[in-house]
RNA sequence: GUGAUUGUAGCUCAGUUGGUUAGAGCGCCAGGUUGUGGCCCUGGAGGCCGGGGGUUCGAGUCCCCUCAUUCACCCCA
């Protein structure tokens, strides 16, 4: 046993894997910007107050799951951020952002943090990507960041996504059914469970989560927030629904669908992989026009957003055999070099065939020349340039094309030649 | 925080009712005649059998504790 081990919740992430993790960001990257979003990278801690207020403090998120610590005894206490969007906000609070431009459309790709029991696609330390769209929360503006989502999938080559899409209301139409919930439940109080109760005081509509099997016949009793939502209210989720229509986009309504953050409102939304077992849930998000005043804003800052689980997305390509082209590793062309006397010669060669902005690999552990060919060979080069006595006095090298097995004898200039031709065909991977 | 699960070489795992120097495959290293890969063959390195305590003549195998893992609950991405 190493002496040191990654903390619980942690993980180490090597070349292979980390190459898969760039393909997708690549593709975030990409696909924002299509849209029209801009990457905004904010700080990975905040006061906690932030996560307090923005998050909601009746969550589990912030009830239990914070890191939270104090920088010195005097200090106010910082928390690790548990998800991206108080954070964004802030930042577009702090630097009065609306005031340059009504709307702003941002994206980030970050490590999150919550502390939490590990399992199948759980971790303490976590990725997400996501959107947020700050200033109009129109149907329209929904509508573009659901779309958004799900064309990082779609381009992915994703497959058995489910969209459940549901509609929480205005606040009006909430504190109606809140006193509805509350009013079916309560006669109830001595089945529910422990969390349940407290939630019949602090929040009703998180009882509706609950996975309890003792509770779901209950459950599928109360009365559906839809039936809750006035006209304006109704028009706006419909028009959500018919923007999603009209660009082929898959969904289902789900009454019960209501989220554990307590700043959403309107129009919310979740995604589920069928590959990713309990943890199903791959993306989510919604609209949270009360977070700016939360925070402190004096104006209405009108927002949706949604956010994707990196780990659970990457899980789910990985079952799906979408990686399988990726191989980061392969050079074009792999330098031999015939004893260890020739070793400087070999680097020198291998420095200007680098130089030329071509792929190169050498071995570093003065190995036998047998030896050095089997790593080409592992490692996929395209290309092996033999360095020895001949080379060296001639100036002519061997250069064998390890798919077809020919061997040319070509100046160094023919050489570079071939390859920068080579390398032309078959762009640099990164 | 609760429950269950697992913990033997770098990786995936065997290890019979407790009995001598703990094994395999893959990987790694070196060779298979003197400057050349993939297949194949040979050899080698590498294990306080998670840690501690106990039962026993004797424990990788049984018991207790502990640490860690994994999965699930809670909840979320």
């Amino acid at each position: 046993m190493p002496q040191y081990q990654a903390v619980k919740g942690t993980r180490d992430i090597f070349p292979d894997e980390a190459a898969r993790w760039k393909f997708v960001e690549g593709m975030v990257h990409v696909l924002a910007s299509l849209y029209g979003f801009s990457e905004i990278r904010t700080p990975v801690f905040e006061y906690t107050e932030l996560f307090q207020r923005g998050i909601g403090s009746t969550t589990d998120i912030v009830g239990k799951e914070m890191f939270s610590f104090l920088p010195d005894p005097k200090g106010r206490s910082l928390t690790l951020r548990p998800e991206m969007t108080a954070g964004v906000m802030r930042a577009a609070l702090q630097n009065n952002l609306l005031s340059s431009a009504p709307v702003h459309k941002l994206y980030y790709i970050g490590e999150l943090f919550r502390k939490e029991r590990p399992q199948a696609g759980r971790q303490r330390q976590f990725s997400q990507f996501g959107a947020e769209l700050l200033g109009v929360s129109s149907p329209a503006a929904v509508a573009e960041v659901i779309t958004l989502m799900m064309q990082v999938f779609e381009s992915l080559d994703l497959h058995g996504l489910k969209l459940r899409i549901n509609s929480l209301g205005d606040t009006d139409d909430r504190i109606r059914y809140r006193e509805a919930l509350q009013g079916y439940f309560s006669p109830f109080r001595d089945i529910l469970d422990d969390s349940s109760k407290e939630r019949l005081e602090k929040n009703p509509l998180r009882i509706l989560d609950s996975k309890n099997p003792a509770l779901q016949e209950l459950i599928a009793g109360a009365p559906r927030l839809y039936d809750y939502l006035n006209d304006a209210s109704l028009q706006d989720f419909e028009k959500v629904l018919f923007y999603l229509r009209e660009r082929g986009i898959a969904y289902e309504i789900d009454y019960r669908l209501v989220r554990g953050l307590d700043y959403y409102c309107n129009t919310a939304f979740e995604v589920t992989s069928s590959e990713l077992g309990a943890q199903d849930a791959i993306g989510g998000g919604g609209r949270y026009d009360g977070l700016a005043r939360e925070l402190g804003s004096s104006a209405d800052v009108p927002a949706v957003g949604f956010a994707v689980g990196m780990e659970r997305l990457l899980m789910t390509m990985e079952k799906q055999g979408l990686f399988a082209a990726l191989d980061s590793r392969a050079p074009l062309v792999y330098v031999v070099v015939q004893q260890q006397d020739l070793f400087d010669h070999g680097m020198q060669i291998a420095w200007q065939l680098r130089h030329a902005g071509i792929k190169t690999e050498i071995d570093l552990a003065a190995r036998s020349m047998k030896a050095q060919m089997r790593e080409a060979n592992k490692i996929n080069a395209s290309f092996a340039l033999f360095i020895g006595s001949m080379e060296q006095t001639t100036g002519f090298y061997s250069l064998k094309n390890l798919i077809t097995s020919e061997q040319t004898l070509l100046s160094l200039e023919a050489v570079l030649e071939l390859l920068q031709e080579s390398a032309a065909k078959e762009p640099l991977k990164l």
